[in-house]
RNA sequence: GGAGUGAUGGCCGAGUAGGUCGAAGGCGCUCGCCUGCUAAGCGAGUAUACGCCGUUAAGGCGUAUCGACGGUUCGAAUCCGUCUCACUCCGCCA
């Protein structure tokens, strides 16, 4: 959510903010006008409530010296109904000013490069070997469904497509990798563990800038004001929400794991084989509740602590720059760590890291205050994929594929799996 | 799921025959004084949001907030209704 009050003071900036984002500059305009209406109403209802205020202290006063207030009684009653009528209108002028404001996409920070779409985002830096093959590297599905370790078909008819099953060392990988990235995050980029349930309410998916635009990608438990959550950055961003921070807590820095829950509206037939877009995946996420001065340092550190995940499990990646027309409603500034698909012969998101400023910091009242005594202010967040699994399987048996079909698992997770390859077990 | 109790400021805790209560008191915290350290003591201060005025300042004015919402009333922390949450006991369960 914007700050209303910046709007007002620099409308232009605003406009020409959303035009860099391929957003309708109008949206400012219907903005400001209902601000306008709103503050009229308010201004007005004010105005009634102060003299109220006074008459009932007269009339108090009088009563007390057991004189008559009756005029006044039958006049303030007049002025009580009055501002019945106005508060009604004060309360849908505001309501449709914080409804405009809540669907207000972010403006991007002055560094984002311009651009149109996915086609114009620029690569930061490639990182890692692409493997070389003396054979036709298969996809991760034939190697996953060949090593008995992920059933697809029958996850399909316990649960329906797009839902999977892991089996035997593919089972014990996703495992793996969840204790190896939790362990990894806490132990050497000071993050604290958080495992947070996996069903949110509305307020929390409003804070973080799900609802109301987004409900379309959830699944929302019938009957409930809950949601299955699409990302542990729900829970872990609302964990301090409506609280006031002190200064020397900041930065918040925690890593969560969970199962990611995202109805997929609107990607049918996309990456329709394996286990890169499913209706539920597993990720550990990194959150951050930052000082504003240092959150697009914080971001870079974070890009950072995600790809170390990358190079300690040896997969080539790219690290990629969002341009303006491709960044998210809620993001400022994005890199996406790309993993190399031998397969597909293609970069795959596996993670990705955004500042959103006091965007969800204002929807979720997350503030703080620099000293004792110092006014709140409102911390900026950051959030970070510190990976998502299932593509972190994906790329790990794509990548360590090898001519029997056996794959190659990278030694700093071979504590974690108790082996160092996966191969067809025979029975 | 059944029965009961309760929700006040950072914390504890007053305040129910409605009026001067944003709210006593205590604790904590901040600043100052004092004390040859520490402790104690003394004084002052100590919520948030929004609107208006003001140089997007200092500051001033106003409105709202005593779990939430709605009602009664000229006026509600105080009365009425609904809801939410917490705790206790019973049942059930991992």
């Amino acid at each position: 959510m914007l700050d209303i009050r910046a709007i007002r003071s620099q409308p232009e900036w605003f406009r020409r903010g959303m035009e860099r984002r391929k957003a309708d500059a109008a949206l400012v305009d219907a903005l400001l006008l209902a601000d306008k209406r709103w503050r009229e109403a308010l201004a007005e209802v004010e105005r009634l409530k102060s003299q109220r205020n006074k008459a009932s202290e007269a009339i108090a006063a009088k009563k007390r010296q057991g004189l008559d207030a009756s005029a006044e009684i039958a006049e303030m009653r007049r002025v009580s109904e009055t501002i019945k009528q106005l508060d009604e209108q004060v309360r849908e002028r505001e309501a449709e000013v914080q409804r405009l404001l809540l669907e207000v996409p972010n403006i991007p920070h002055d560094s984002v490069p311009d651009g149109d779409s996915e086609a114009d985002n620029v690569p930061v830096r490639h990182v890692g070997d692409k493997p070389v093959f003396p054979f036709e590297p298969k996809p991760h599905w034939e190697l996953a469904e060949a090593l008995d370790i992920v059933d697809f078909e029958r996850a399909v008819k316990i649960t329906g497509s797009r839902f999977v099953l892991y089996k035997g060392l593919g089972a014990r990988l996703e495992r793996a990798l969840a204790n190896f990235m939790l362990d990894f995050h806490v132990s050497n980029h000071g993050y604290t563990e958080m495992f947070p349930a996996f069903i949110a309410n509305e307020e929390s998916l409003v804070g973080t800038g799900n609802l109301p635009k987004f409900g379309e990608d959830m699944f929302k438990l019938e009957g409930l004001p809950y949601y299955l959550i699409p990302t542990a950055e729900v829970p872990l961003t609302n964990y301090y929400r409506d609280e006031i921070l002190s200064a020397r807590q900041l930065p918040v820095k925690l890593a969560g794991y969970s199962a990611c829950f995202r109805s997929e509206a609107g990607s049918a037939g996309k990456d329709t084989r394996g286990l890169i877009r499913l209706h539920q995946f597993q990720k550990v996420e990194l959150v951050k509740l930052v000082a504003p001065e240092t959150s697009y340092d914080e971001l870079e550190r974070l890009v950072q602590d995600c790809a170390r995940i990358l190079d300690a499990l040896e997969l080539p990646y790219r690290v990629i720059e969002i341009c303006t027309g491709d960044l998210g409603f809620k993001e400022t500034k994005k890199y996406d760590l790309e993993v190399w698909m031998p397969a597909q012969g293609v970069y795959r998101e596996i993670s990705s890291c955004a500042n959103f400023e006091d965007f969800q910091a204002r929807r979720a009242g997350l503030r703080f205050r620099r000293e004792e005594g110092a006014r709140p202010e409102y911390v900026h967040t950051l959030n970070g994929s510190g990976l998502a699994i299932g593509r972190t399987v994906a790329a790990i048996l794509e990548n360590g594929q090898q001519a029997d079909g056996s794959v190659r698992i990278p030694k700093a997770l071979v504590p974690y799996m108790g082996t160092d390859v996966i191969r067809r077990e025979v029975k």
